[in-house]
DNA sequence: CGGGGAGTTGAACGCAATCAAATTTAGTGG
DNA sequence: CCACTAAATTTGATTGCGTTCAACTCCCCG
């Protein structure tokens, strides 16, 4: 699929950074802007790159990990349409990716300069506020993966991850968007651990697993299991 | 020893949150500012409290952490003189605190009214960016730590924290500002670990552990250990 | 002296990683 | 549509690291 270059202000409006800009500072930013497309399994920038640009999914899924000095990899986060990766480095002096991105589905997103959006954030604070919402609140989940792992066991994140991941209505059906090894290793587990841990709780009739689609049998057993 | 109550504009400046403010602004944030005096072991807040204030360090160590549902305390950072902790609550919809804190050492804290910082915020786009870069580095702190506990055994995890805390110049020597239980839960680890660790260390004579203070014989062999 | 917390040491256990192999699924070209 | 290959996932057997439980030592402060 061919990338669409043109960019509506209606799209970048969508996303809560570029509500709140002016008409000159949102053209501002569109100017400074880039449109990359990735096939599955394309690289986007590595840990350590030096760091231009903060970026915007339009379409596909980004994963973002690092590799660690003796090759194990673990995956930070995936990354959907309409949310923004490494904004953070924009305001760090060492401006590195502290991640590698690639593509895990034929992508297409959107690189911001990073020098120009930090120009005209100086000419609003509403959009500094909004960031620093965002990464307020990106903290605190980082905050609650550090106590995971170090309190909780297998059966425990996954139980964790699945009730985070629950429809908050209709059918308790949790669909997963990645291969089981990237969940495996977002969870900071080895595959054949995630595979015996889905199947034990399979067992216990606690849930059903048909392939990528997790049927909660049991949400109130399943919350019971947090309280441990 | 009594909280000195009166703050001096000098004492605030020093810190990169104020240094950019306005007289006016400095003002206001000074008039919603409350000094706490806290004896070692006395409780600051607790994670879920209402978070109606963030907190600079005036004197002594503030230990911040999560108790787990299972009763497991986490020890998330410890933090001294002059550093601020909890600014992020500001800026996030459900203001609660997400850890608790406790005084480690006889401590006096500042307390500023996050209400009142956000709106001077709206008029110093220089803090801003000065509370984005602070949020930034945090992130990314937070992000090596996640993939420490990921990847690293416990040895390369205290391996790592050495050479972290080692001065840049002068000599190797570590100086441990915390009890070893508290390190031991910094770094997700027991207490017998940590000492069995540090033991295994030492035999190695890669260090020299004589109570707190921990001498690093041989600073390359310890970064070599890194990169197994 | 004596109590108590911090730290160390020892022994045994258990969870998840690792290694190995089978099996299912997905993707490709005929 | 099927055959074929490669990748993803599952299953089984084994290992090892860090936890857990327990006892002991060392200080510091009363």
């Amino acid at each position: 699929m061919p990338a669409a270059t043109h960019i509506a202000d209606e799209e970048l409006q969508l996303h809560p950074f570029f509500a709140d800009l002016a008409p000159e500072l949102l053209a501002s930013a569109k100017a400074g802007c880039r449109v990359v497309a990735l096939a599955p399994g394309a690289p986007l920038f590595a840990m350590g790159d030096r760091a231009e640009r903060f970026w915007l999914v339009r379409r596909g899924r980004i994963k973002l990990f690092r590799i660690a000095p003796n090759g194990a990899e673990k995956v930070v986060e995936v990354v959907g349409p309409g949310q923004t990766f490494a904004e953070a480095v924009m305001f760090m002096t060492v401006r590195d990716y502290p991640v590698s991105a690639e593509a895990l589905t034929d992508s297409e997103v959107l690189g911001f300069d990073a020098e120009r959006f930090l120009t005209l954030l100086h000419g609003s604070p509403d959009t500094c506020l909004r960031l620093l919402g965002a990464l307020s609140m990106r903290l605190r989940r980082r905050m609650d993966e550090i106590e995971a792992l170090s309190v909780q066991n297998a059966t425990l994140r996954v139980v964790t991850w699945l009730l985070q991941n629950l429809p908050r209505e209709g059918a308790a059906v949790v669909h997963l968007e990645v291969p089981k090894k990237v969940l495996a290793s977002q969870l900071s587990l080895q595959p054949e651990t995630l595979s015996r841990v889905l199947h034990s709780l399979g067992e216990q009739q606690v849930i059903e697993v048909d392939g990528a689609a997790l049927r909660v049998l049991d949400p109130a057993r399943l919350r019971a299991l947090t309280l441990g």
